[in-house]
DNA sequence: AGCACGCCGACT
DNA sequence: GTCGGCGTGCTC
């Protein structure tokens, strides 16, 4: 009798073995899918090993074998499983986050798998690159790129978004006659590329942050450009870091991995200094601009206003610079008019009604939006509480900046750019935009004012210092002349490395806090999520599983360090309470956790493990 | 996750 | 007596 063991794509652990009926002996192999009856339903299943002994009574038959060919190779399973026990997810969901679309709902491919290991004699190679303009890092690529193609292997490059993926197909294809592909989700052709890239078709995949499970053949090459990107990291289960995997799949294959950046994640910076991977700084060839900082606090003493949008610095140099036929940037990182609307009369805040979380006013569109579920609803004149008609908008977005800017400057041509509205037209003197401006390419500002820069600073997140610093290292691209920055913390190093024209500055000080702290990159932070329906429930069935997790902690695989509600603390009508834990070794820590967490149950409470939040 | 099973209240 | 809402637990 033979036996399959088969995963699923679902939270449980498995494998589940299967018996498999003589006439499909011939066509089981380890790492075809197969169609197994699972509870009521039959569903699909990753077969990952195959055994003439099992435990189980009451086996099941498997219904049908999908594949001729195996759909996972032998480092597709390898790299699927250390995903597993690193995020803390089942086998069968890691192999899922690897595959595209059509596989995952049982599409029949025919496809032969070429299946050309590599020689496995490379030692894996690991460079962080670093440059202020990402010209000189295409350099590198490029070279790195047909260096491989040279050796008959193949490249995975990553980008963080659409756009940059697009760009860089058109960087990569004239210096090369070799066909490329790309893949992301949600590809139109996603299937249809995957199966190109199996067979061999193109050795040079581009994509974003699934691209790293391209199933390519003999890989050489991983580049990931601006690793410090967020958007790498997966925000649903599981909650995959492409970096972390770029490690795990270079590793497995003994392929060579550049990491590139403007500014780069303290992680990998962290190995740079523990010697792990190597480290390439390229010099701005270009002029650094000026960097003046305007102590908005002062001003708003001296000139007894409350809020100051345009400090009288500001304004003079936007002046002298429009007087010049010079173009402007005004970077401020919120969309909207307001950040909030409150009655001056009863003091209501209009908040998102399944979110808890404060409305923004747009202005176009006379609307109050939430920036967290995307709720709507028409601004009102008059207070819904006590009926006055003193609702009041404060704070600032990129609206207000707008409607600032057009009062003091009438003649100038305004142009705003934010994640909702693209850059169309560079005929402006003006442009005022939020973050999405960093991605443009081909701009050269001779002013750049930065405004309300210090939200981004006083967030509650130990990371808050180095996503700004990413940030204000990004526009630096922007411009060779000038940067005006107003913030009401004028010594943070985040502005004083910028001023001293070295960024190291920053880079030693936060790492040198985070170390002091038991912070990432030293230590590793397990977040785990709790939501339901009813606040009191999750609330309890958290104290609980912290009490729990608390009284195992002397087994010193991680340890429990807090217990709140999340922020926001309530979504989309789901009310959230989160726990964190701390640990050395994040696989000895999964493992143990899983094992808590299996039999943890509350009714009406799902637990979501986030490893390495950001 | 998703689905069946079982317990309990409401209504023919 | 029977229908259906939701809480609980299991999946080879």
């Amino acid at each position: 009798m033979l036996y399959a063991k088969v995963v699923v794509g679902l939270p449980v652990e498995g494998p589940f073995d299967y018996i498999v009926p003589a006439d499909l002996i011939s066509r089981i192999k380890i790492g075809v899918r197969a169609w197994v009856p699972f509870r009521t339903k039959s569903i699909i299943g990753y077969v990952v090993g195959i055994t003439s002994t099992t435990k189980i009574k009451n086996l099941k038959k498997i219904l049908e074998v999908i594949d001729e060919q195996p759909v996972l190779n032998k480092s597709m399973l390898r790299l699927s499983k250390e995903l597993a026990e690193y995020y803390c997810c089942s086998w069968g969901e890691a192999i899922e986050t690897a595959l595209p679309e059509g596989l995952r709902k049982g599409k029949k491919i025919v496809s032969i798998n070429v299946n050309t290991h590599s020689d496995k004699k490379d030692n894996p190679d690991v460079i962080l690159v670093q440059d202020l303009d990402g010209k000189e890092r295409w350099n590198i690529y490029l070279r790195e790129i047909k260096d491989t193609l040279n050796k008959n292997k193949s490249t995975i490059v990553l980008l963080p978004d659409l756009n940059s993926v697009l760009k860089a197909q058109d960087k990569i294809t004239p210096s090369i006659n070799t066909p490329t592909s790309i893949l992301y989700r949600k590809q139109p052709k996603e299937l249809e590329e995957w199966i190109k890239v199996r067979e061999g078709k193109a050795n040079i995949v581009i994509g974003m942050r699934s691209a790293i499970f391209s199933p390519v053949n003999n890989l050489g090459l991983v580049i990931m450009d601006e690793e410090q990107d967020s958007v790498y990291k997966q925000d649903q289960v599981p909650h995959y870091h492409a970096r972390e995997v770029a490690f795990m799949r270079t590793n497995i294959e003994k392929a060579k991995l550049i990491l590139g950046a403007t500014s780069c994640s303290l992680e990998s910076l962290q190995l740079v200094k523990a010697n792990r991977i190597k480290y390439d700084f390229v010099a701005r060839n270009r002029d650094f601009p000026e960097i003046k900082l305007v102590d908005v606090k002062s001003e708003q003493r001296s000139r007894k206003k409350r809020h100051i949008i345009l400090s009288k610095y500001l304004q003079g140099s936007i002046y002298d610079t429009l007087n010049s036929s010079g173009k402007v940037l005004l970077f401020i990182n919120r969309r909207g008019f307001a950040t909030f609307a409150s009655c001056r009369n009863c003091a209501l805040v209009l908040k998102c009604p399944r979110c808890n979380i404060n409305l923004v006013y747009h202005f176009k569109d006379n609307i109050l939006n939430c920036h967290y579920c995307n709720f709507k609803m028409e601004a009102p004149s008059i207070c819904p509480n006590c009926n006055s008609n003193y609702i009041r908008y404060t704070g600032a977005g990129i609206e207000t900046v707008e409607s600032e800017l057009s009062r003091i400057f009438p003649k100038s041509r305004i142009n705003t750019i934010d994640s909702k509205k693209h850059l169309n037209t560079k005929d402006a003197d003006i442009f005022v935009a939020t973050s999405v401006i960093t991605k443009e390419e081909g701009l050269n500002f001779d002013l750049i004012g930065i405004i309300g820069i210090d939200n981004s600073l006083n967030r509650i997140d130990f990371r808050s210092s180095e996503k700004t610093f990413a940030l204000l290292s990004s526009l630096l691209r922007l411009t060779e002349k000038k940067i005006i920055i107003q913030s009401s913390l004028p010594n943070h190093i985040c502005f004083q490395a910028l001023v001293k024209k070295d960024l190291s500055l920053f880079y030693e000080e936060e790492l040198r806090i985070r170390k002091q702290l038991n912070f990432p990159p030293f230590k590793h932070i397990i977040l785990i999520k709790l939501r339901g329906r009813q606040e009191e429930k999750v609330k309890q069935a958290s104290q609980d599983l912290f009490k729990k997790l608390n009284t195992v902690h002397k087994l010193k695989v991680f340890r429990t360090v807090s217990l709140n509600p999340a922020l926001p603390s309530k979504l989309r009508s789901k009310f959230y309470w989160q726990l964190l834990l701390v640990s050395s070794n994040v696989k000895k820590a999964c493992k143990s956790l899983k094992i808590y967490l299996k039999d943890f149950s509350h009714s009406g409470i799902i637990v979501t493990v986030d490893v390495d939040p950001l």
